[in-house]
DNA sequence: AGCACGCCGACT
DNA sequence: GTCGGCGTGCTC
């Protein structure tokens, strides 16, 4: 940064306070650092500023007073002035511009800057929380996602809490010995990979689980063998039931006190005292959800993550970062770059992604599979049948299950729990006519008309209700079947098995664990409790509704949450049965009979590859008003090979109806244009749409509309 | 985002 | 002359 010629450190802050003198009326003077002592080494912060909306994605100098000069380090929270106002004078005696909160991120000589340096106002706390590794991973996760720097460090860094900081963090515990493989023997691949962890080596694989609840076990062996090798490691779950599955395998294996547990719901407090347990080193291994991948784990060995399909995963705060990403990128360490060795990489899963096959495919991470016969054994009988199909009993009938649903519940039910997956009410796709499955449509804007309630019929476009629908195609006056709650499925099917208890577990209430005991446990997708001894069958009702939805990653979708309910149920050795209520001829219901996520990944990933969908390209899209769609992607000079899909109009958000994310506000008209490019231009593209989004932003006020750039759309239809 | 600066028209 | 409109640009 300085050069030869150029003075000091202290020797220009003396001459710009000199300038000033000269330039200044004296009352105009900067009241923070007249006659103030400056630090005598490097007296110049480098400061983050953390300025709410504004994205100032650079640092800013400020003068380092000698009283802060050994708080002032790099990493510590600092408050500084910001804001328009060359030091004037206002109200009497405040500089301009107010105190805004920003991290301190390097100390130098000197500044490149012009003017006068304003000084330090506070350092927030000595707790230097923004650490080197963390800010290089903040930046590439914001270079990644086109967001600003700021909006990832509020993700990465938590608030903080004064009296969690002020407790003292103990010595991390001596690290545990490396574990036996236990239940990893059943995968070929499984102690070896768990003895590479131990000896200090960096493997990275995509684990496909099987079926039933040793995962915990088996991604705690994985912590501990890492630890074990005197690294730390990080696991990122989809939610709270998991993480505390993971938190009590954890603590069986080596103990209390060698890991922190890091969720949203444990409090602010709580939150930052573990986050900082982590960061001081006082422990070694992070597990936790989404807010987890940033956890500033000490000389990291090991980034896992499980159930990788799993929406939990992706952030819902700006840029909206996946939880896979930043982990393949904490786990990626360019060729010469410096710093600590790359952590290992462990992926785990009861299905596989498409972007998970695609980690295998390109040869960055290997598969780690259990042999053929091995899965057969301990995954349920998987049977299908039709959904034209109907039950000749009543009682069947009136639940509307076919026969096959019907016996098999029937039969499973004087073994154990039977599990009842429904699709949650309101995801419901595009009603069509029951007679010709022509898809029901509004006769005012053609849009697709939902059903809100039992009793309603709505366009889901303008939301005009519809009272006397018939089908354009063939005058039928009937819907098909709109999906029915857990909860009526739930009294349906008490009143078809009398005897038996009936629970629901759905997104009011999600149950954790039923007893092994006959009952009928009633869950939406997701929320399926684990059942003691496992469960003897369950039905996966209406699987249309999940494969109708319009949307690209539907089948995937609709098999991972097969899967993730039938991974619940007793191996077909111990009489475990599952009937999907599904056209059997159809690939994810294929693939779930023969119990191969893998394959049907790979072969989404082949039609990906061929139609330039990602993750096979990397896609951006560009929501907001049509005009101001349309000036962006002109204005935004994007890579040569860049090719923009649409824009299409987006559905309008009905007046009264909860604004979805990203969405437009009720009743307004937007367009969405999608942009892609192969992969390798993803950081030009980024890059692009950032630097155009910030060009727009400085004229806002101006009439000119804002757009809303989303990496990696999650719903590209 | 704020907030000041600046360059044009109507007023005391 | 000078007050103030908001369009433009900067914030260490």
């Amino acid at each position: 940064m300085s050069s030869d010629d150029q003075p000091n450190g202290a020797e220009q802050l003396a001459l710009i306070r000199e300038t000033v003198r000269k330039a200044r009326p004296p009352r105009a003077k900067p009241r923070t650092w007249r006659d103030a002592a400056m630090a005598e080494h490097l007296p110049v912060a480098r400061v983050l500023v953390n300025k709410g909306v504004v994205h100032l994605d650079r640092t800013f100098d400020y003068a380092v007073p000698a009283e802060l000069d050994a708080e002032a380090r790099p990493g510590v929270r600092v408050r500084v002035r910001f804001g328009a106002g060359k030091g004037q004078v206002r109200g009497g005696r405040r500089e301009g511009g107010g105190l805004v909160d920003g991290f301190l991120v390097e100390r130098v000589a000197t500044s490149d800057y012009q003017g006068p340096l304003a000084a330090l106002a506070q350092v927030v706390s000595p707790e230097p929380v923004l650490s080197p590794a963390l800010l290089t991973l903040a930046r590439q996760v914001a270079e990644r996602y086109a967001g600003s720097l700021a909006d990832v460090l509020q993700l990465a860094v938590p608030p903080r809490h004064a009296k969690a900081e002020a407790a003292a963090s103990p010595a991390p515990p001596p690290p545990p010995p490396a574990p036996e493989p236990g239940d990893w023997e059943r995968y070929p691949q499984g102690p070896g990979f768990l003895a590479a962890l131990a000896r200090g080596e960096s493997p990275r694989a995509v684990w496909t689980a099987l079926p039933g609840p040793q995962w915990a076990d088996e991604l705690a062996r994985a912590v501990a063998a890492t630890l074990a090798s005197g690294r730390g490691a990080l696991v990122v779950l989809p939610d709270g039931r998991t993480t505390a599955r993971l938190d009590a395998a954890l603590t069986r294996l080596v103990g209390p006190g060698q890991h922190a547990v890091l969720t949203a719901d444990a409090g602010p407090e709580q939150r930052y005292r573990s986050w900082l347990a982590v960061h001081r080193g006082a422990v070694r291994a992070a597990i936790g959800t989404r807010a987890a991948m940033f956890a500033p784990v000490r000389d990291l060995g090991l980034v896992a993550l499980w159930e990788d399909g799993d929406s939990g995963h992706s952030e819902d705060h700006a840029p909206q970062p996946h939880a896979r990403e930043v982990l393949v990128l904490r786990a990626t360490r360019e060729a010469g770059a410096e710093g600590p060795p790359a952590p290992a990489f462990l992926l785990g899963s009861v299905g596989c992604t498409v972007e998970a096959a695609q980690l295998v495919r390109g040869g960055w991470a290997h598969p780690l599979a259990a042999p053929r016969d091995t899965t057969r054994a301990l995954a349920p009988r998987v049977r299908t049948i039709g959904d034209t199909e109907v039950a000749r009993d009543p009682a069947a009938r009136a639940a509307r299950l076919p026969s096959l649903a019907w016996e098999t519940a029937r039969e499973g039910l004087r073994h154990g729990p039977v599990l009842v997956q429904v699709p949650r009410r309101g995801y419901a796709p595009r009603l069509a006519c029951d007679r010709c499955r022509e898809p029901a449509r509004c006769r005012n804007c053609s849009g697709p008309l939902e059903a809100p309630d039992a009793e309603r019929l709505t366009c889901g476009w303008c939301g005009r209700t519809e009272t006397d629908w018939h089908c354009e195609a063939c005058g039928g006056a009937r819907l098909r079947a709109r999906v029915v709650g857990a909860r009526r499925t739930a009294e349906e099917l008490g009143r078809a098995f009398p005897a038996v208890p009936v629970r629901t577990s759905g997104r009011e209430q999600v149950l954790d664990t039923v007893p092994g005991g006959p009952a009928l446990v009633v869950s939406t997708p997701g929320a399926e409790p684990v059942a003691d001894g496992g469960y003897a069958a369950a039905l996966l009702l209406d699987g249309w509704a999940q494969l109708a939805r319009p949307d690209l990653r539907a089948e995937e979708e609709a098999l991972r949450r097969w899967l993730g309910a039938a991974a619940l149920v007793r191996g077909q050795g111990a009489g475990g049965t599952v009937v999907v209520v599904a056209e059997p001829t159809l690939r994810p219901v294929q693939a779930l009979v023969r119990w191969d996520p893998v394959g049907h990944a790979l072969r989404e990933l082949e039609e990906r590859a061929e139609r330039h969908f990602p993750p096979v390209s990397r896609m951006a899209a560009v929501s907001g008003p049509p005009a101001a769609v349309s000036a962006f992607l002109a204005e935004a000079e994007l890579p040569p090979e860049a090719e923009i899909l649409g824009p299409v109009p987006l559905p309008v958000t009905p007046p009264g109806r909860p604004r979805r994310p990203g969405g437009p506000p009720p009743g307004e008209q937007w367009n969405r244009a999608l942009v892609r490019v192969p992969l390798g231009g993803g950081t030009r593209l980024a890059q692009a749409l950032k630097a155009a989004r910030a060009a727009r932003t400085a004229r806002r006020g101006a009439g000119v509309e804002q757009v809303l750039v989303r990496i990696d759309p999650p719903d590209i239809g």
